[in-house]
DNA sequence: TGAATAGTTGCAAACATTATCAAGTCTTGC
DNA sequence: GCAAGACTTGATAATGTTTGCAACTATTCA
């Protein structure tokens, strides 16, 4: 029952592409944090937030932890940092070298 | 006018998530391919792969041109390979820190 | 104990992605 | 010109993902 690598590294992929997944990374990157800090900082529902987390969970990319009355979440995986800062360098290698013209990258909130 | 950068990652990694447009990138960071190239070396009709190309021309992580009778494919963001690398990193930690118990994720093939 | 806070789960509708088949374009070589 | 090879495009059914609401569990605190 072995998946070849370019799978799980799709999976992966797939993982983190969700806008809310990164917030959720970014975040506990930087530090531990509660459910409810998450929800302070990310514009999404409960449940929402709940489901993205187990996401995350699933793949074992963060885990939890009650503590009294809430549940701390953090990256189990201390290398997720450089996926996503290296998803910046693409990011920018790609702006640098189209300049603004029309990109596919819809357009929707802001910060 | 900008994509909050958080969104644009998700963006980016939702392209790459997808075992052959993981395939298509292993492939063209190697070298460049023509279509019927890729098309020898991963198993998939032709339409699909034409799709998947398509896909990652229009995140701008690859350049095509006609040459003669082929397209010639090529990545046009050389720090994607980083990322792939980043990818197997992680994936190497996780499967490191949790055994084979699950048994999603197991190493078979190369890169 | 009961109210309030913190999270999670289930589910159905809305939405997005994928695979496949048929049809179309472009280029080479005869 | 025209057949063959190399690719792309379009349409669609099948599948998968996301969202939002309601209901539910667990813990704290008064």
């Amino acid at each position: 029952m072995s998946v070849p690598l370019y799978q799980a590294k799709a999976e992966l992929f797939k993982t983190l592409g969700h806008p809310a997944r990164i917030r959720i990374l970014e975040l506990l990157s930087e530090r531990d944090h509660a459910v409810h800090e998450l929800l302070d900082l990310i514009d999404i529902e409960p449940s929402s937030l709940s489901q993205q987390l187990a996401v995350l969970r699933r793949t074992s990319l963060v885990t939890s932890a009650r503590v009294g009355g809430e549940v701390i979440y953090s990256v189990s995986v201390p290398e997720v940092r450089d996926l996503l800062l290296a998803a910046r360098g693409i990011l920018s290698g790609i702006i640098a070298a189209q300049g603004e013209l029309g990109s596919e990258l819809s357009p929707t909130a802001t910060s």
